[in-house]
DNA sequence: AGATTAATCGGAGAGTTCTCCGTTTACAAG
DNA sequence: CTTGTAAACGGAGAACTCTCCGATTAATCT
């Protein structure tokens, strides 16, 4: 009788299997882009059923989200324990720009694996990576202005940081990233310093 | 030789099967939601061959965007020229409150199409309404803070009124409609004041 | 080693989206 | 009314996502 304690781990075979096929799609991204890899292709090229791919990764959604998660996981360990103005030490609201532009580098860098997410069901579109960056931003918002909805406020700043928004900017509006980055930032400042003075104050 | 005016009007038969084509979707989706629409399925109740669902409409997206049609053209009626503090006549700030306001109205009574529409691609997510929201939005925002980018400022705006989101806010962060419109105005009024004021200004 | 068993495997198949193309039809001109 | 033709029709088919389940096999127990 097995021990019950962490998730039983896999066995051998599927172990193989799992990196047998991120590796494949890693490849066939790389190659021809993610708008249009097709799992069924990705099982045929791994060298295995497409059952296998499906009881892995769950849905097309769960594969992309393994392909992101090595970098997913260093984003996340930069801005919850590395050197501020990222991570802890700098200001809240040095650190909220600071983790906007790093967002947006983080996107740009899979834009296709985040477009990909962005079409998906809302479940893993607002699960995965969002919960994590929208507590973290709430959790700032929090100590850079303490009066505003830090929730509401997070899911706001957060929207504009998306992957096919960021395209869309850059390929129609002809935005450079540093722009887009600008822009965020610029934004994040007027936002914290704005939520500060009582509502009403200063019209124009 | 037919006069080359304006785009060729649709034979008969066409005409009639575009309109039972849109009525019989328009049927099912208040009967069964709109997330799972299967366009073979409008087909065979609409009598059609699949063929000429997507002669008509395109492909998905196109079909969504017709049955948005009919009220989408009110609200831009009442945002272009209807009266304010939507319309004009109301100083550019509180219209851009109101628009947001008025934007996410619009978005949660079709909330379902409006889903469909974001999750298709980048042509149709950022063509169709949403042009004319950025311009409508950026020509205000140009009024009522001349200092800011408005191109940039009206996308991070507008990211934040999307089906899902709204839809995550409210099921899972338990907001309301009220909530999060006054969110949003909130979040306008902060920025459209604080672009005034000149950057580094008054930090803390 | 041999038996046991539960996880894994693979591919057939159901349900979709969208394309292609031979056939049919509306309608304008004669 | 007949005829010519461009537009429209419809359904077979290609390609895809995801499910199901009988066969297979890794890991464990005796």
């Amino acid at each position: 009788m097995p021990v019950i304690g962490q998730p039983q781990p896999e066995r051998a075979d599927a172990a193989r299997n799992r990196r047998k096929i991120i590796e494949v799609a890693a490849r066939m991204i790389a190659e021809h882009g993610a708008d249009d890899i097709s799992l069924d292709e990705v099982a045929r090229v791994a060298g295995v059923g497409v059952g296998t791919v499906y009881r892995r990764f769950g849905d097309r959604a769960g594969l992309v989200l393994a392909l992101i998660d090595d970098q997913e996981r260093q984003f996340q360990e930069a801005f919850l324990a590395g050197p501020p103005p990222l991570g802890p030490g700098a200001p809240a609201a040095e650190r909220i720009t600071a983790f906007l532009g790093a967002l947006v580098d983080r996107v740009v860098a899979q834009q296709g694996l985040f477009v990909q997410l962005d079409k998906c069901g809302k479940t893993l579109r607002y699960g995965g990576p969002y919960r994590v960056y929208h507590v973290h931003l709430a959790t700032l918002l929090v100590q850079a202005c303490p009066k505003a909805d830090p929730a509401f406020l997070a899911d706001a700043l957060l929207a504009p940081v998306n992957a096919r928004l960021i395209a869309f900017q850059q390929e129609e509006r002809g935005m450079t990233i540093e722009e887009i980055k600008a822009g965020l930032a610029r934004l994040a400042t007027v936002v914290t310093c704005g939520y500060n003075v009582p509502p009403g104050g200063s019209r124009r």
